[in-house]
This record gives structure tokens, sequence and C-alpha cells, in this order.
RNA sequence: GCCCGGGUGGCGGAACGGCAGACGCGGCGGUCUCAAAAACCGCUGGGGGAAACCCCAUGAGGGUUCGAUUCCCUCCCCGGGCACCA
């Protein structure tokens, strides 16, 4: 007899794992490859109960796919790049690079120490010079493809974190995604990757992604924002009043509406304004809505509660439909990063026009009417503009009649209309205008005005320009000695950005901005596939071999940012030939958070519970079976001490199970009797296990294939509570407690080794082993006991033999006493028999 | 406003359209013990009944079906994403 103990056994088995290189794959064109991958962490030191939630189900998944006899590659590595550590090295006068290699050590031992089945040859860091020098080769490759674009425009500003940030980590109203300071907008030069290029394909190709939540894909769809719209050309008139040739186009979802169209506003940053007012009476009325707009935050625009302001130009442009002049003022509720920044205003159609003519006593002429609409009388048939204002308090967006609309009059309008259709058929034939798909995603700005980043291999020349580093001289190196704890940059430091233009040889500036550490997450899954390579990126055959990856799993925060910016480096790669896929992650599993009683456990809040706390007490394996059990892995869980105690006590018994029966067997009694029902119920009671374990497992939902074999531990009990030792059944207690730590072996893999290895005297790791077999036969009765339903309600239970025909399970189950009394004075209509299921009596 | 999720015992959660509440936590009662811990056994949705059993119950209301937590429609509530997006 001996007693579980975790701190005994765990380290041990870990130990002789590495030693044996237990974890350690290469590609094998003769086994099924299984690419299991989880969200690599940032390196803040310490881990938390989120990473021992994501690594421990990526775990499972991969030790079960090994064991279902699939070559597995089960990577990790440090996404190690940021800010923290700056933040780190600035209040501890430490270097970053030091803060994060130290914060990876401890980090890694937290993994080991978790029993994770990483293969650690593969380890990428993306600090390191000899990965970073690859995001930088890539960088240089996006650029001659043009995708890479340096360019002034508004951009967002972290005040606090000092850089500027991409839209994608701009989150709720307008704060930073990771030190939550409200953003400013401010016009700057920066770097861009033109992510818009692949926007039609990154929303499509959303179908390809069957393995992905619904969620996710529908928070992607959203951020990419697709909208048809109808492009429609204004001709611009000059100060006499007179048409020009020059024209300014809009974008509009509704050209149904266009004969409402009664005035044309421009956003206070639409570049033409300056042009149209300077000298004008105009001026210094529009020069306030500039500077009132200017003034406003984004999230107080964002949200939208600012009364509407706008003012007069002077100018008019020519509504293309109809000739008619409108006047074109300046709004602040337009934007300038949306669509082309000027838009055809329709009071009657648009609840912000609305309010705007209202406010400034502009027309108000109705196009689209309600079906119900009492003006629909007055205005049918009128081709011609007769009226020029409604009394409704709101606008009407919805699906109607047009009126006043010339040619298109009594047409259906509204989204996706005939009348849409037809205006916009009617612009195209006349070069006016033509049906358009605007996108919500914008480029993505990859420039950081910080250290600890990748450096951008450019140089500005004066002669030259802008010049790529040649690939020859990458990486650029980020030098050791900027002094960060006096608020140093790279742009502080003369030695690195002094150089020469590697075109023309004069003197020049090196690129002094890093890239948004984004970059260096949105290829890593490829680098695992060949991660010691120094002579290329990654050998392609082999991310040919293991990619794509099968089963991708981490945090919902990344729906968007690295989901989305991963998406698009797949595809780029896939252009320039390196890779044969489309997307990176066929399967996506996001888990839920870990949370104390409801709230986020963090260190400011104080309700954090350590894993290391909880090993300490009960051991890794108790820890990952808990937090596996506690709730499906993508729903948010709530954590309780109670419930890991309860664990704890399952391990102990499914211990204390294997260790009897290994005793028994080694003193030898015990006959098998034959035919015995008790045998015969532990041993179905086993094969049900293995076939829902499996199952659940292959379908993530951990919680209920561990009950599965909790169910087989209480059969297990019950059999040897009921048999007697003399008469129990050998080999079948036997295989159930090599195939409970075979079940086991996923969830709580050192337990599992120490009982298959010295309890049960195997050999060989039990992580090597395969899955145990299912026997379907097993799961045959001789007799079922089937539910009996009278109108749909429960009444009676049956027992036949399991071949019985179906008239005589008719005939028996009406023949049951409590069947009788619910049946009795009625006619019995119709009797249904599900085999193997129930049978249900209708009677009436 | 648009788009996704989700509402089941005291709690976490189970249920290919087929006995609602598996498994676990907590609670109650018991065995063992001088006692406690551990372990083991039993009970544990609500109501009625001595019992056999009966009634009610998966956010609300309809529908399809022999049968609905599950499928369809309408609505309510909670969580999340997008949004002065033209």
């Amino acid at each position: 007899m001996t007693k579980y103990d975790p701190h005994s056994i765990e380290p041990k088995w870990q130990e002789s794992w590495e030693r044996d290189g237990l974890y350690h794959v290469t590609e094998d064109p003769d086994r099924p490859k299984k690419y299991i991958l989880e969200m690599f962490p940032y390196p803040s030191g310490d881990i938390h109960m989120g990473h021992v939630r994501n690594y421990t189900i990526g775990d499972v998944i991969a030790r079960h796919a090994v064991m279902n006899g699939a070559n597995v590659l089960h990577p990790i590595g440090w996404d190690a790049f940021g800010l923290p550590a700056e933040n780190a090295a600035i209040k501890s006068g430490s270097h970053p690079a030091t803060w994060t290699y130290a914060n990876i050590e401890t980090q890694a031992a937290s993994f080991r120490r978790m029993g994770f089945s990483y293969d650690w040859d593969r380890v990428v860091r993306t600090c390191d010079p000899e990965y970073y020098r690859w995001g930088q080769w890539i960088f240089l490759k996006f650029w001659e493809r043009g995708l890479v674009e340096r360019r002034s425009s508004p951009v967002n500003w972290c005040p606090s974190c000092k850089t500027v940030l991409a839209n994608e980590q701009v989150v709720g109203e307008g704060v930073c995604w990771r030190c939550k300071s409200v953003v400013e907008k401010r016009e700057l030069e920066q770097w861009f990757l033109k992510i818009t290029e692949y926007s039609q394909e990154l929303l499509d190709d959303l179908d390809k992604l069957p393995g992905w939540p619904e969620r996710v894909k529908a928070m992607q769809a959203n951020w990419i924002g697709r909208s048809e719209v109808a492009e429609v050309d204004f001709t611009l008139c000059d100060a006499a009043g007179e048409p020009t040739d020059e024209r300014i186009t809009v974008f509009t979802t509704r050209p149904d509406t266009l004969f409402g169209c009664s005035f044309f506003l421009l956003a206070p940053e639409h570049p033409l304004v300056s042009l149209l007012v300077s000298g004008t009476e105009y001026e210094s009325a529009v020069a306030e809505i500039v500077a009132l707009a200017a003034k406003e935050t984004s999230v107080e625009r964002a949200r939208g509660e600012l009364e509407k302001r706008g003012a007069f130009t002077g100018r008019h442009v020519v509504n293309p439909v109809n000739g008619e002049k409108v006047p074109v003022w300046v709004a602040d509720y337009v934007l300038m990063d949306y669509g082309t920044g000027a838009v055809m205003a329709v009071p009657s159609g648009d609840e912000r026009d609305f309010e705007f003519a209202r406010k400034y006593g502009l027309p108000i002429p109705p196009v689209v009417l309600a079906d119900d609409d009492p003006l629909l009388s007055k205005l049918a048939g009128s081709r011609e503009r007769v009226l020029d204002e409604v009394e409704w308090p709101h606008a009407f967006s919805g699906d109607g009649f047009l009126v006043q609309s010339g040619e298109f009059t009594e047409m259906r309008g509204g989204k996706d209309s005939e009348a849409m259709r037809a205006v916009t058929a009617w612009l195209d034939e006349r070069g006016l205008g033509r049906a358009s798909i605007n996108f919500r995603l914008r480029d993505w700005l990859i420039s950081r005005q910080r250290y600890w980043g990748n450096p951008i291999p450019a140089v500005h020349c004066p002669e030259c320009g802008l010049v790529p580093v040649p690939e020859e001289q990458l990486p650029v190196v980020l030098p050791m000695d900027v002094d960060i704890t006096a608020g140093e940059t790279l742009a502080d430091h003369p030695e690195f950005y002094e150089t020469t233009c590697p075109k023309c040889g004069g003197a020049a500036r090196r690129e002094t901005d890093t890239m948004d550490t984004f970059t260096c997450s949105s290829w890593y899954y490829l680098r695992y596939c060949d991660a010691g390579n120094d002579a290329a990126v990654f050998d392609p055959a082999k991310v040919g071999y293991w990619m794509p990856a099968d089963q991708y799993i981490g945090g919902i925060e990344h729906a968007i940012l690295h989901l989305l910016y991963s998406r698009f480096f797949t595809k780029v790669l896939r252009d320039m030939g390196l890779a044969t896929f489309d997307e990176p992650f066929t399967n996506l599993l996001t888990q839920g958070m870990v949370k104390l009683d409801g709230a986020t456990m963090s260190k400011s809040r104080g309700n954090v519970v350590a894993p290391e706390d909880m090993i300490a007490r009960y051991g890794a394996d108790a820890l990952r079976a808990y937090i596996l059990f506690i709730a499906p892995p993508d729903k948010d869980l709530d954590w309780s001490y109670g419930g890991l105690e309860g664990m704890w006590r399952f391990l102990n018994r499914a211990w204390r199970l294997v260790d009897d029966i290994a005793g028994e067997a080694a003193d030898g009694c015990g006959v098998a009797a034959a035919g015995d029902p008790a045998a015969s119920a532990l041993h179905r009671a086993l094969h049900a296990s293995i076939a829902k374990c499996g199952d659940d497992i292959a379908r993530f939902q951990f919680n209920t294939a561990l009950s599965s074999v909790m169910e087989l531990v209480n059969a297990a009990y019950d059999y040897r509570r009921d048999v007697a030792v003399g008469s129990r059944d050998l080999p079948l207690q036997h295989k159930v407690a090599t195939d409970l730590t075979l079940l086991l072996a996923p969830f709580t893999p050192h337990m599992s080794e120490e009982l298959w290895r010295e309890t049960l005297g195997q050999r060989d790791s039990v992580h090597r082993q395969s899955w145990p077999l299912f026997d379907p036969t097993a799961l045959v009765a001789d007799e079922i006991t089937l539910p009996v339903q009278v109108n749909g309600k429960v009444r009676d239970r049956l027992t036949v033999s399991a071949d019985a025909p179906e008239k005589d399970i008719v005939a028996a189950a009406l023949a049951l006493p409590n069947v009788m009394t619910h049946t009795a004075g009625k006619t019995v209509r119709k009797v249904v028999v599900v085999p193997g299921r129930l049978v249900s009596v209708v009677v009436g």
C-alpha cells in the first residue's frame, strides 16, 4: 500500500521525461501530424490561473493526440518585446533585457512544474536577434511587395505609453488597450502595413474557418466592416455659383434618397475646407467650427453625444441626379477617416442630417415615405419637388415609396431596394457615380516610439529618401547600451541612428522607431516549425508539414488584434510562395477567464489565487484536473477552493483503487465467476467511460470527460463493495486499473506515470501508450429497461430482453400496472417504440 | 440601432428530439473512533401523500411533435463586439 504523494512524484517524472526527450518531435511523413498551439505568453514573470487554464487545455489535447497515434508538435515560446519591460526597467533601474530574460526563466520553471509536454528545443523568444532578424526580413519582403508605406495621417497617440497605436489597439470608448488611458488624435508621419489590401479576403476566408467560434468570426467581420455603397460625384461650383471641373465624391448606402439631398457636408479636417473659404466672409465662422472640432476628444466624438455644429462655406455643389445646387457646409459630425470625408446630407432619411437641418433651418424634402404616411396621398404621382418640409419628429430611414424623385418616383426605396439599384445604374451610365465597396478596416500602423522592440530596418537618406536596409545587413541590432532609466529611446542614441545610406553611401539617419510587438506574434507559430534555422526565416517544407496549426488555444481578448494580424501575415507569406495554405489556425478555442467571486483576478485588486500555492498544497495534477473539471473551457469560471479539494479527494480515490487492485493481483487471489452480473456491469462501465472520455476530449468537454472517469471509479468501488475478495474477477479489475491510468494520463500525467510504471510495473512511459480501445459490444446488455410514457409522461418502466420483438414490447408495456391505471377507460390510439430508448403510448 | 453569445437545483455544471438535474461542491443523517480528522454508507429541485404514487418545474408566451432544456416564432433579462460609419 502506497500513499499518493504528488510532491515527490511530480518533480521526479518531470526530470525523467526531459532526460528521455519524451516530448521532442521531428517531421515524420508516415504518421498523421497534429500541431497543437497555445498563444505564447508575455513573460511577466509569474504564472497566473489564466496561464494554468490555457496551457493545461493545450496539454491535454496534445497528450491525447499522441495517445491516438499522432505526431504532435506542441511548442512554447515568449512574446518578449513590449512596454512592461521598459516600465519595469525604469522602476527598478535594470535593463529591459535583464528583466525579460529573468522572467522567462522563472516562468519556464513554472511551466515545467505544471508538467506541460513542450518540445523545449523549439523555444522562440521574440527579443532574440536570431528571431527578430527574420521579422525584419519579413518587413523588407512586405516592402518589396508594396505593402509597407510611410505616410502622414491622423493617428492614435497614447500619452501614457508615449507612442502611437494601431486602430485595433484602441478599445472601448477610445482608450489604449494596454494602459486604458484616453487616446489622442495626432497628425503624424508613421509606418503602415497595408492590411486593407486584404480586406475582402480576410472577410471571405472567415467562411473557411468552421472550427472557429461564431463570436470571433462575427467580431472580425464587424471590424472589417464591409458595406456596399454607391459613390456619387458632385460638381463643385466656384464662388460665383458656376460649376467648375472639380468633383467631390461621396459614399452613400442610400443612393435612392439622392433627390432628398438638400445640403452637402465636409469634415472639418477636409483639405478642401480652407481652400473654399480662405479670404471670404465665411472664413471666420468655418474656422471656429474647425477649431471646436479639433478640441473635441475622441471619447466625446465617439459617443455621439455632442450637439451637431456646422457653418456654411459660401459654396455650392451640383447634385448630379437633378442638377440642383445645394449649399456646402462644414459639420463636426462628419468624420475625415471614414469614406471620403464628404457626405451628401438627406435630412428626411438620416437622423443626424435631420437634427442638423432643424438646427440651421435647412430644407427637409421628403423622398421616401412609409407605407402608412399621410403625405403619400398628397405627394403620390408628383415627380417634381413640391414639398420642402415635413412635420415628422424624426427622419425616416426605413423602406417605403419614393416621392418627388423624378423618373424614380413610385419605386420601392430602402436598403438593397429597387430604387437604390436603379439610381446607381442611372449614375453609372452617365459617369456620375458607381456601385462600390467600402471597408471600415484601416491600414495597420506598426511604428512605435519605444525602445524595447524590433527596429524597423530603414534608413532616411537626404538624397535617396527612404531606403530599406539590405537583407545581408540584417539584423539591425537593438543596442543594449541605451539608458532606459533616463527615458532614452533609439532617437536619443546617435551611435545607433548615425549611419550611411545603403544606396549612395552618403551620411544618413537610421529609422529609430521600433515595430509593434504584434508583428512579432504574427508569425512565431511558423518559426516553431523550424526554430533553429539561421539561414532562412523557415524551411517551407517544414512549415508545409506542420501547418496549418490544427488547434489554437488562447484568450478571447485577441479575437481581433493578434488573430487578424496573423491571418494577414499568413496570406502575404502565401503570396510570397512561402506557404501553401490560406489560414494559419484551422480550429480555435477561446478559453474563458478565471475569476474569484465573479471578479477578474488582479494584483492591484489583491484577489489573486497563486498557482504556486495550489501546487504546493495539492500538486500540479490536481490543479490541472480541477481547472478543467470546474467548467467547459470556453466559459468564464469562478475559482473554488472546495472544488480543488474535491479533485484532490478524487485523485486519492483513484490512486487507492489502482493500488489496491495491483495488490490483489500480486496476491493472486480471486476467481472469475462466469456470467456474474456485477462483473458485467463493471465491464460495461469501463467501456462506457473509455468511449465517453475520448469523445469528450475530442470535443473539448474536459469537464464531462473527467466526470466519466469518476463514474468508472465509482463503478469499481461499487463492484469491490458488493463482491467478496475471493469472488472478484481479477483480469477485469486489472483491466480497469490499467485503462483508468491511461484515461487519466492526459489530465494527471505525473500520477498516471507513477501508477503505470511503479504500481502496475510497466516498463515504458504511460505517455507512449495508445488510448484504450473501446469495445462497442461491451455496452450491449442482455436485458434493458425502457421507460414507458403515456401521453408524454413516464408512468412505468419495462424490463425486457434486448432483442425482444416490437409487438412483445408493446403487449408487455400495455400490461404494466401503472400504464393500465393511466389507460383505463381510454382508447389506445398509437404506441411508439423507439428501440433501446423508450415506449410511448398515446391514448385519448 | 446592428451583430454574436447566454438564461437549468443552494453552487459549478450534465442531458444524439426520448426517464431533466450526470459528475462534483455544499448541506443533512449515519458507520468507524474515547474523540476528532481521514475514509466509507445513505438522503438532498419545489409541493402533496402513511405509502403506492400524483402535481409543478429548464427566463416568459405561443407553435411543431406521440414526446421539446433541445427545433421554429414573439418577447424579457444578462454578457460581449461594432457604431455621429453617411
